[in-house]
DNA sequence: CCTCTTTTTTTGTCAGACAATCTGACCGTA
DNA sequence: TACGGTCAGATTGTCTGACAAAAAAAGAGG
């Protein structure tokens, strides 16, 4: 019985290591997967502000595309809250009040301190290696002062993160987090201090996930979210 | 300067007020919200088992919609991980993998802690009391083995806890995670000694809550959701 | 200045079309 | 029989055009 199974397994793992082998990471683009990731680059760079009005036969011409393939994209951006749509009244960029990104803060530090625990118990050591060579780079462009590069690094950062705490489901949601108060990160950094504080609160983290010490690393992604929420929130406070 | 302001502020304040007082809960409803209830209803429900093909040319006709309602609703249920779409190959209701249920149990502890502190800090003294008043109905429907009546008991109870804790972020990825893992629920429910044990730990943590004590409610809102997990873990062993 | 109409804009929905792609059946060959 | 190749049908991805209903804007009148 057992002969014919075995046989069966063994073309199929060699079908499934051909087939990852050979996989090609870009099928023909759809329209509509282009299409999304232009407006949700746009919004999350803030290039379309909050509270803009998303008129489908502008979005249709700007896009070049139909109706119908920006109305799937409207449908996926209300779902990940990056646009709120009122019946009849069309689709607007989500504004994000003080009460919201507190809580999104809040959640975040959890998804993290969930992350980088999973992190240190399912990550391989060259994935700790990788993550332990951000530090540095963190450093360097925040001594730097170079914003745009500190942000392309913590992505860096969290998709080193992601990949080594194998947790699709926290990822994907942090990512969605992530998003919607993207713009209010970097307006965060740069409050004059929090770089280099921020600098600092990065290297505990990865400090604590070098010597694999969970209880260490949860107080350290703690003080980082926290002291990332505080600033976020005097800026909003602001204005 | 007040004065105008005032006077504006306040007609403003009663038109609002007029406004929700009059506000129709229940606008024309969109067909599309229609058709995305009844598709999500129906996966939640178990009646579109894990695997099912949505095809869309089916989906129109079962729903009475064109394909444009189709495909938007499509959308939004990808987004929400209930249904996984290959380009090409169309939409299938998720499967859930043991992998994933153990991830999404170990976020939704994480979120359920969250929301009892919140809720034990926001609450008012009315929605405690309303939430106490909900142990002796779990009792009852336990005792009955009613799990039906269960599920409805418990979908209040959230519904009570959410509103209380006054946590619009949290409560949205709550909703999220519950519905991917609500066959699993229903089916970890059935497990024998399952129910009365539930019973127990729902009335640990409404007692915490009551006595408004965020340590307590954390522990015993960490054991209801781990038991939940492993009687669901166990569930998905056994095929 | 406020209020009531009338237009204009925009959304919500449908129907039909067509190319690109996938699936499964069929078939000849070794 | 097992295997690789071909072809027709099914299905998705996308576009166009249409129209009723709702909301917003513009005018008219007091």
């Amino acid at each position: 019985m057992s002969e014919p199974r075995r046989a069966a397994a063994e073309t199929e793992t060699q079908a499934g290591a051909l087939a990852a082998a050979l996989a090609r990471p870009e099928p023909p683009p759809l329209m509509r997967e282009q299409a999304l990731e232009t407006v949700k680059d746009a919004i999350i760079s803030g290039r379309l502000p909050p509270g803009t009005r998303l008129i489908e036969r502008e979005m249709c011409a700007a896009l070049g595309v139909s109706r119908s393939i920006v109305r799937e994209v409207i449908r996926q951006l209300e779902a990940d809250r990056l646009v709120q749509v009122a019946a009849h009244r069309g689709p607007r960029v989500a504004e994000l009040t003080a009460k919201t990104a507190r809580e999104i803060y809040d959640l975040r530090a959890e998804l993290e301190v969930l992350l980088v625990k999973d992190f240190i118990r399912n990550a391989a050591d060259i994935e700790v290696t990788q993550l332990v060579a951000l530090a540095p780079e963190v450093a360097a462009a925040a001594a730097a002062n170079d914003i745009d590069d500190l942000v392309v690094i913590m992505r860096h950062f969290y998709g080193v993160l992601v990949v080594g705490a194998d947790n699709t489901v926290a990822a994907d949601i942090l990512e969605t987090l992530h998003a919607r108060i993207s713009r209010l990160r970097v307006l965060a950094m740069s409050e004059p201090g929090r770089i280099s504080c921020s600098v600092r609160e990065i290297s505990e983290i990865v400090a604590a996930v070098e010597a694999r010490d969970p209880a260490r690393a949860e107080v350290a992604t703690r003080a980082y979210v926290n002291a990332a929420r505080d600033a976020a929130l005097r800026q909003i406070a602001r204005g």
